[in-house]
DNA sequence: GTCTATACGAAGATAGAC
DNA sequence: GTCTATCTTCGTATAGAC
């Protein structure tokens, strides 16, 4: 017998971990407000009130899976930003793109299973209104922002703020729209009935018409 | 005495209207999982079973208020769609682009005070993953939708099908965030804390910058 | 320290009385 | 058409088993 408290067969600590991972799905298939603590915490097949002891609150949990997902993306971003400045010379517009897009999109990869749960929780919360929500992920994402803005502002030099921060959203959100229609079935992304034969061909199409699209719309879409 | 049972002071029939306004603004702002319909009735000087009663149950209410905000818009993109065909030759990119975003964007000029409220509503539907909602959404877009692939695929003849939907989509997506963002208070649209002087000059900018981001991008940015 | 079982008050949607 | 009553489900708090 072991000491600790683990009575049925489950696995032990992984709890925390599983309801980290059920959350994510669930959070992403029916939202917050839509996803009840005790639907999450079967799914999980862990106690109601494991939840409240792991993350203090529903919202506890919300922040903490916020914070799991966004983390390896900021510190990409952090990188690739800091490279593409100590390399000479002002980057190019492509350039930041990428650096913003790509760990966004990297996401789903690096995820394995969980890629596209991750993807489409994301696209969601940047969605959702909410001012609490807003700020939950504003805490996660605005250290990085500001620099980005900043580079921005050195590639189109000719633009104004307005602009700056018009490119600045877009990008945001034609990633946000890309990562919340990915894997998301029944025409969206796919606006007819039809499947792709493959599917990871298809997203590696999908990424580099991302990137082009948005390069294309800063370059030749922003009045001067 | 009236024979009716309107025994409080209210008027009578526009109850349903309220509701339908209110609706509209509260789940614009709290998401339609996160408005009760106890506070929406509350904020409609309404009594709680009369959502039921007006449109069977809350996704009735959800229902009506989708159908009440895109029937204007389709009917709209139908007429400037057919003017373009009739008219000789073939649309524009451009044209193209405009004849989609400008009924979208017009929605919040058209309805006065509830504008903005329209604009985030069906912002938040269009990004919602969940089947029923996505169903709901679909049957309202679906006619017309059909025709604007059609007429991209002769302006794009150079283009296969994935790269025609990915143009939609993003179309789509990218009016979506420009409705999900207008008026969204606090760093998101207006990343930093500041406030734009002339707020109606600055949504005219935003519509141009749309318009010009997406033609750009169509034109510039897609695979040949 | 982890986790479970269960209780509590608030808020949910709906059905039936008027 | 409106209001009240009801039954369900929500998120959270607590007490104790391991």
């Amino acid at each position: 017998m072991n000491g600790n408290g683990a009575s049925s067969g489950r696995s032990a600590a992984a709890t925390r971990e599983r309801l980290l991972d059920t959350a994510e799905r669930l959070f992403a298939e029916r939202g917050y407000e839509g996803t009840s603590l005790r639907a999450l915490a079967d799914a999980a097949e862990a106690n109601i009130a494991a939840v409240n002891y792991h993350f203090r609150s529903k919202e506890g949990l919300l922040q903490a899976v916020v914070a799991r997902a966004m983390t390896p993306v900021n510190a990409e971003r952090e990188r690739r930003l800091a490279s593409l400045n100590t390399s000479g010379g002002h980057p190019t517009i492509e350039q930041l793109v990428r650096a913003f897009v790509e760990p966004g999109l990297d996401l789903v990869d690096h995820h394995g299973d969980r890629g596209p749960a991750v993807a489409r929780f994301i696209g969601r919360v940047l969605f959702d209104p909410s001012p609490r929500i807003r700020q939950l992920f504003a805490d996660q994402v605005d250290p990085v922002e500001g620099r980005y803005l900043d580079a921005l502002r050195l590639a189109l030099p000719a633009h104004d703020t307005d602009t700056i921060l018009f490119g600045y959203t877009t990008m945001l959100g034609m990633l946000a729209l890309q990562q919340a229609a990915t894997f998301t079935p029944v025409r969206w992304r796919l606006v007819s009935g039809q499947t792709r034969a493959d599917e990871a061909a298809a997203r590696e199409e999908d990424r580099e018409r991302l990137i082009a699209f948005l390069t294309a719309g800063l370059i030749h879409g922003l009045a001067r």
